[in-house]
DNA sequence: CGGATTAGTTATAGGTATATAACCAATTTC
DNA sequence: GAAATTGGTTATATACCTATAACTAATCCG
């Protein structure tokens, strides 16, 4: 028998150990099983602490959507110029990402039997505000003469979603981490200078 | 009892509804069952034509890797300019994820069975020769003095998949095939002006 | 201290997926 | 046209995975 600890201390514990395994063998793929063995614990003792399989998602959620809230709320520093602006933003989602690599492999996942569509929901609504930011910094540019003519505000946050997202890809892709942090900053900076970027004095 | 036809016919059947499946409910949660259905035949009938689950994702590689491989090899053509050719790749890509929306959700899923472990490899292989291809456009452009200053090739082969990627991403996350079309030009287009594209002449 | 609650255990029911076995009918081949 | 091969069938073994049941030991609380 493993040693007893209070529920709360578990389900932080099954929490952790869900988003480590849902980057090693796919959100989809995390079993009951899996994370009791990792827990030192039998499978239906997860029970106790979560009713339902979803439930953990649910948790699991919680914990990305606060983060993925409190870095877009973190750029609405008013004295950073909007290049400023969307570069904190990106590199902080970055952040993220490289702190919880599980989060873009929970939104790409297909799930068939459901687990996971409430929590992909939640977390698209978080990133529809991280969205919301981008507009906003890249509206204050786009005011501000910044951007080259024929560019639209929306298609340059498309291009700034295409580089997180191809790092992203990458990173699943390739299971290696150390490109977020290799090229996330500089693949960042070369598109902010070509989308007009000249340094943003205040 | 359903119409007995010969195997080839059944297997290019398979391979096809094998596509299907894999866009609609995800690669690793398609089943012999859910072919077999499609076929209108029994579950075991599939295992008169392949021997192993695995046996069918090889066929489907087979066919997706001879796509990557055409349009890799059809960009060649000396007459175009750089910017061009980098052109002709990227959109000739797309077009093929239009017509096989799985092929990314393959390249993608994370599958602890291994079934699609020598799939993913071998498209990966493909992909190296396209992403080659690439880098001898941008390379040809960059000789031609035609890109930015600072700008390597290496990081503007990144930005290309980056775009492709950000695509392929809205396309796995939103099941909507319709981004690349809507989208894919324009801001492939975007992307090349910002590189420095003025218009290939040759 | 002693009862209630809680965190764990083993055993197991029930669902789903791959794959094999045994059998049969339609084609092909000689 | 008979024999061999092939594409199909049903039944089923095996393996997981989720979730529940029944039970037990540790902790909490009055």
């Amino acid at each position: 028998m493993s040693a007893r600890k209070p529920s709360d201390d578990r389900k932080a514990e099954i929490v952790l150990i869900t988003l480590d395994l849902a980057f090693e063998v796919g959100p989809d793929h995390v079993t009951t099983g899996m994370i009791a063995k990792r827990l030192g614990v039998s499978q239906p003792a997860i029970y106790k602490h979560f009713p339902k399989k979803e439930d953990i998602w649910q948790a699991v959620t919680d914990t990305l959507c606060a983060r993925i809230a409190a870095n877009t709320a973190r750029a609405r520093s008013p004295e950073e110029g909007p290049f400023d602006q969307v570069r904190t933003l990106v590199l902080g989602h970055l952040a993220i990402i490289h702190a919880t690599p599980a989060l873009p492999e929970i939104m790409v996942t297909r799930d068939p039997t459901g687990n996971l569509t409430k929590t992909r929901a939640r977390i698209h609504t978080a990133m529809g505000a991280f969205r919301a930011a981008l507009v906003t910094s890249l509206d204050a540019a786009h005011e501000a003469g910044r951007l080259p003519a024929g560019v639209t505000v929306e298609d340059a946050v498309k291009l700034m979603f295409g580089l997180i997202q191809g790092l992203v890809l990458r990173l699943i892709v390739g299971r290696d981490i150390a490109v977020l942090e290799s090229d996330g900053a500089r693949l960042l900076d070369l598109q902010l200078a070509l989308l007009g970027n000249t340094g943003d004095k205040l």
